[in-house]
DNA sequence: AATAATTCTTATCTTTTGTTAACGTTTTGA
DNA sequence: TCAAAACGTTAACAAAAGATAAGAATTATT
């Protein structure tokens, strides 16, 4: 993954969002920094800032808190996806949470200082606003869905729905993440496949 | 509830995110419409796309879900907070939840259509998306709580929270909603109530 | 290649939750 | 004002989930 085809990739993300002419883009480019991530280092962690908006170009990454001293998975971001700690980020206090990279990464980043100075740049602040929100806006619809999910429906009705419309999550990762990610233990959900497969048998 | 009173509201909500000059006020005030709603009147219903985001100046909703026949209460939103079904309002799709005044509710409502046409203006658009952008964000972080809270603490642990933080919500509103809000039957809440008692008695 | 670590399943036991129903109290609405 | 509806608690039982541990299979690591 060189440095053009991972800016390009961020450009065609921005460019699902807002359009992007040539100028415009010539402005937003050099705010971005690439990196690149080993498998288990990490991009966020608890008491930290966390300093950084990017975008998953390859391999991926997994959100999680640790409580009595056990890892809980609550989230993932893979290739295309946005990855941050956005509490953190967006108010300027320390994470809670650990994301870390579940597979060798490249990650394109935005920092929060060169974001606001994008903000109120003449040429691509306004763009900005509008992609920011609009992010903002999709990720919100993403946890009302999750939220109505915890609220409407017990864990294997939970499971079943992810196996219908999950895709890569489920075969890209373990399965006591998605464990966690369902609200359950990974005891619980080998429990809950059994039964699954005892009734479609 | 006068009008004007509730069109002040509006504004110094909008002015807790961005400043806003007579000017610009002038240009979005018009396009605000006020509605009262009396008890058990519905703000937004299943099948049908939610037209406004609202910020509540008096009374309050509750969103809810029927699910095998029964009510399922999710969110609630008071004084001086946004309403609406948010993933309909933004995507245009009918919503799956109703939202309803628990109490006779006043509502400065702005429609999607107006909403457009603000973010276009010359005058007010630039505020208008940097509001919107930063409405969405807190809600985000409303959400990312949520789940965090789903994902890491047990039923009762979620409540001890919210007994600590809620406030308003705890002695507004009935026990069976702040149940399914939390994701469990009334029944269970009515247990842990007592386990909790018993601990500290 | 050998060893260690991870992952998943299964079993056992305990705890919690869901379900249903009953009861008294409070609130609502006609 | 009076009947109906809503609300919260409790009980009894069933179902599910948590905790812990053991073991097999797979994957990583050296």
């Amino acid at each position: 993954m060189d440095t053009l085809n991972a800016l390009q990739k961020f450009r065609q993300h921005v460019e699902t969002y807002v359009s992007l002419n040539d100028a415009e883009w010539e402005v937003l480019a050099p705010y971005l920094e690439i990196i690149t991530l080993k498998k288990k280092k990490y991009f966020a962690e608890p008491g930290k800032v966390c300093n950084y908006i990017g975008l998953v170009v390859k391999g991926s990454v997994r959100y999680f808190h640790i409580k009595d001293g056990e890892e809980i998975t609550g989230y993932f971001s893979f290739e295309n996806e946005m990855a941050s700690s956005y509490k953190s980020f967006l108010t300027r206090t320390p994470a809670i949470n650990y994301i870390q990279a579940m597979e060798d990464a490249v990650i394109v980043n935005l920092s929060y200082a060169h974001m606001q100075q994008l903000y109120a740049d003449d040429i691509i602040g306004a763009k900005m606003e509008r992609f920011c929100r609009l992010v903002a806006e999709h990720y919100l619809i993403c946890y009302e869905d999750r939220v109505t999910s915890f609220i409407t429906q017990t864990p294997e009705e939970r499971y079943n729905k992810l196996l219908e419309t999950g895709g890569e999550v489920l075969y890209r990762i373990p399965q006591h993440y998605i464990a966690n990610f369902l609200g359950i233990t990974p005891v619980s959900l080998s429990r809950i496949r059994r039964r699954i497969m005892k009734i479609s048998a």
